[in-house]
DNA sequence: TATTGTTATACTCTATAACTATA
DNA sequence: TATAGTTATAGAGTATAACAATA
């Protein structure tokens, strides 16, 4: 519990990295935001296309304890994504109480315009830095994410207070 | 309005900066705000107090522009804080319709503890990182703040959709 | 009795407009 | 008439509990 004695030189708060981090990922979120608007999608919606991407025929109680939310959270959330005919809750074989959750075709193809609208991001936001540089700020951010128990492509955002008490 | 035709090479989304930025975004934002609740505050709080560190005595419809929220929000904001004793609104020479607000003794004493729990949580967060990469990190992150036109030390989120209609 | 998904309720947050008191 | 600050209203988002169907 006690702290390292080693700090890092203290800067101007302007400048400290919790802070420059913090200004960023609102930035981020904002822009996103703005960007897959015209698909009829918010945030949320891209995480869930993002994680069905890659566990078809999950359930809706496991998304949820994925994510970290509430199942009854996922209901409208998921209601959105059918209604744009991106996901299909097809019946579970041998229970009729889950849905297997599933992309579309629609759905598939939405999942990539969003990849495509993300990598358009990182080349508007990495403007400043050269290649290298680029490749210098994943590095260190990715170890960071690992350092910090932040669950990889899971967004923390779902997890706040949310998620069932056994945890 | 022509796309540049350099493209950073295309990584997993998972490992995109844009959404690893998001991530830890998220991930500062809500540990700043467990850090900073026993002091009574608020995230949107602790940034008052930082323009009103630097910037004694400005009006609240200054301090509305500033930051690029409705002068109604901060209302209930500057209650808070005045209700903490961190700040006072003082009657503005010359102008009775108008306050100039200042940070109290304790609210100068209370926005250096914030400094603290900043500093605290860079180290924190930089634990996977060595002095060298810490410096790196936080250049990187500060020029591309610079470069996305973001105010220096002016947290994006009060901006969302806020402000006045003059934009 | 336990579990899956759903509906219902209540509470927070905050955009916006209307209001008051000065100027 | 215009401006500084305030109050009022309404709508979005969501945590939590209660519920219906199935196991």
């Amino acid at each position: 519990m006690a702290a390292p004695p080693k700090k890092t030189a203290r800067k101007s708060p302007k400048s400290s990295v919790p802070f420059l981090l913090s200004q960023m990922g609102a930035h981020v979120s904002a822009t996103f935001g703005d960007r897959i608007a015209p698909l009829g999608l918010k945030p949320y919606h891209a995480g869930v296309l993002s994680v069905l991407g890659s566990k078809a025929g999950i359930t809706q109680q496991a998304l949820a304890g994925l994510l970290g939310v509430f199942p009854s959270r996922l209901v409208g959330l998921l209601d959105d994504l059918a209604r744009l005919n991106f996901i299909e809750r097809r019946a579970s074989p041998g229970n009729r109480r889950s849905y297997a959750l599933h992309l579309t075709k629609a759905g598939h193809e939405t999942w990539a315009r969003v990849g495509e609208v993300a990598a358009e991001m990182q080349d508007d936001l990495c403007a400043a830095l050269n290649d290298k540089e680029r490749e210098v700020l994943a590095d260190l951010l990715t170890r960071i994410v690992a350092q910090q128990q932040i669950t990889p492509g899971i967004h923390p955002a779902y997890r706040r207070m949310g998620g069932m008490c056994g945890e």
